[in-house]
DNA sequence: CGTAACATTGATCCCAATCAAGTCCTGTGG
DNA sequence: CCACAGGACTTGATTGGGATCAATGTTACG
């Protein structure tokens, strides 16, 4: 489907803006060993720490493989990780071992502060690409923020950025309709890719729709359900694992149906907004999904 | 307005272990105006901090009556707010002025957090009583955390162990029944009650049902209704805001409706529960909430 | 090539949202 | 002190969105 050389690895083929993805390139080298300070700070979106002393500190990177597990819950916590490439999910088990999950980190993100509070992780992490990871030894995080002040902030930043991601799930959780919720999705990985440098228009998803589901609060049938509804009305191209966006505005605006208050209207808006999509042109008034109010 | 109790004020008065809550007390000496890092640590459950100089550290309280606003969304950020006596809630507001209730603080808790990574708060913070807080300038927090390792080590996991909290409230969204979430929001009080010194058998909500259906993703209606079917089981008593946890146990144990997985038999459980309850009897065998598996 | 995991699609059911009264509390002003 | 207004709560009737159950199609992989 796409082009000739289709066959193989199609994981990868797909964010055509780079021809061969920094994870395999690294992989062919079987991945760095160790990155210094600024390297660091570079993959954090962090300012450059001004490292007066071009010091020897060094931090070593771990490969993973898919499907294997970085950490598991209860495992005693002494390091955090950063994604330097891959694809990874965190999730929380319950006691019926129902999977919940959490996030889905990849390349700049950080993962294992829950560890910090009871000294053992209170998720799991797992693999979801062949994946090089730096490790960020807790121990050596303090004793850096008290050498660097900027480096301290930087790490309360990104602790604070992970809450108010937190905080974005559970508001749509509580409040966001499954479409709204598969959209939003799709919208954030779209972002996502494009801060990586891969296309936003066109990539593949590395997570089954079992996992987008858990992660969403639906059930994997709504998630299938919702993006080929999406296909039908034309906002992106499905083709299982592979995702085009088609009209990412019109994702971005896919809002809630009426979670308490903003009374009806919105029916109306749906159903107008999928005739507008057959017959494609605007109509006269204000049919936005924006609410009236 | 404490005075020959009873008639007015009915906040207080059921929080019987107390017959003056610490809140009234202090609101009747106008509130402290100081605390030392020593009463900073208490109050957040983290080790003593050894302070070689008993310096001459001090952190100012401020108070808020009901209603008022500790801070709003896209307020410049600079300080970190510590629970004292009282209660807030902090909500997400969305573009259409709907109220998301992420939390509701009390003593001992940390809010403000979100503010750190953007420089603005993400979420607005409102006292729903008479509050006392103590105020952590972010600048002083991070000045702290350089001359006392361990008071560094402690904030990181105050932050850790509100990602942790986030996380169950993203599954508990994504995964738990109606019934099952206002059971463990019952639950989760009653412990909070507890560790503050309060009975938790028997206490007031300072919430609406209204706010409590927006923290557990459910409409007030479908709060009541709850909390209504729990008082006709015997699971509690209920008289408006005023909660006694008959069955706290069972409360505990209410578990999801099969997420996905976990095939059926619930709901064979869920009415065996309901019989149970009226039959005052064990069953002979195990129908408990636990999952067959 | 055959099996298993993943995905799509349809049919049906049920939990919780919505809509709608009506009651109870609280505070306010005459 | 009482009347009254408005907010909070309860309860009932109805609806609908998404879960569940089920069958089939597709892709990956040993």
């Amino acid at each position: 489907m796409l082009s000739t050389q289709a066959s193989d690895s199609r994981g990868e083929v797909v964010n055509s803006t780079l021809h061969s993805s920094s994870l395999e390139a690294g992989w062919q080298r079987q991945g760095k060993l160790w990155s210094n300070l600024k390297e660091l700070c570079d993959i954090l979106h962090i300012p450059q720490v001004t490292a007066h002393t071009e010091e020897e500190l060094l931090f070593q990177h771990v490969q993973f493989k898919t499907g294997q597990r970085v950490h598991t819950i209860g495992q005693p916590f002494d390091t955090l990780y950063i994604v330097h490439s891959g694809f990874l999910k965190t999730v929380l088990i319950d006691e019926f071992g129902n999977e919940q999950v959490l996030s889905f980190p990849m390349k700049g993100d950080l993962f294992g502060v829950d560890g910090i509070h009871t000294k053992r992780y209170a998720s799991e992490a797992v693999a979801l690409s062949n994946c090089d990871l730096i490790l960020l030894p807790f121990k050596k995080l303090t004793a850096l923020g008290r050498i660097h002040p900027e480096f301290e902030h930087a790490m309360y930043s990104v602790m604070s950025r992970e809450l108010v991601r937190e905080q974005g799930m559970v508001s749509m959780l509580g409040a966001l309709s499954a479409e709204a919720r598969v959209a939003r999705f799709l919208v954030n990985l779209s972002e996502r890719y494009a801060d990586m440098g891969y296309s936003s228009k066109l990539f593949n998803l590395r997570m089954t729709r079992h996992e987008i589901g858990s992660y969403l609060g639906l059930t994997l049938e709504t998630v299938s359900r919702t993006l080929s509804a999406f296909n039908e009305i034309g906002l992106i191209t499905v083709d299982q694992r592979s995702i085009g966006i088609k009209d990412a505005e019109a994702l971005r605006t896919l809002r809630r149906l009426p979670p308490s208050s903003s009374r009806a209207k919105q029916v109306a808006a749906k159903k107008a907004k999928a005739a507008a999509a057959q017959a494609q042109e605007a109509p006269a008034e204000g049919w936005d999904q924006r609410a009236s109010a």
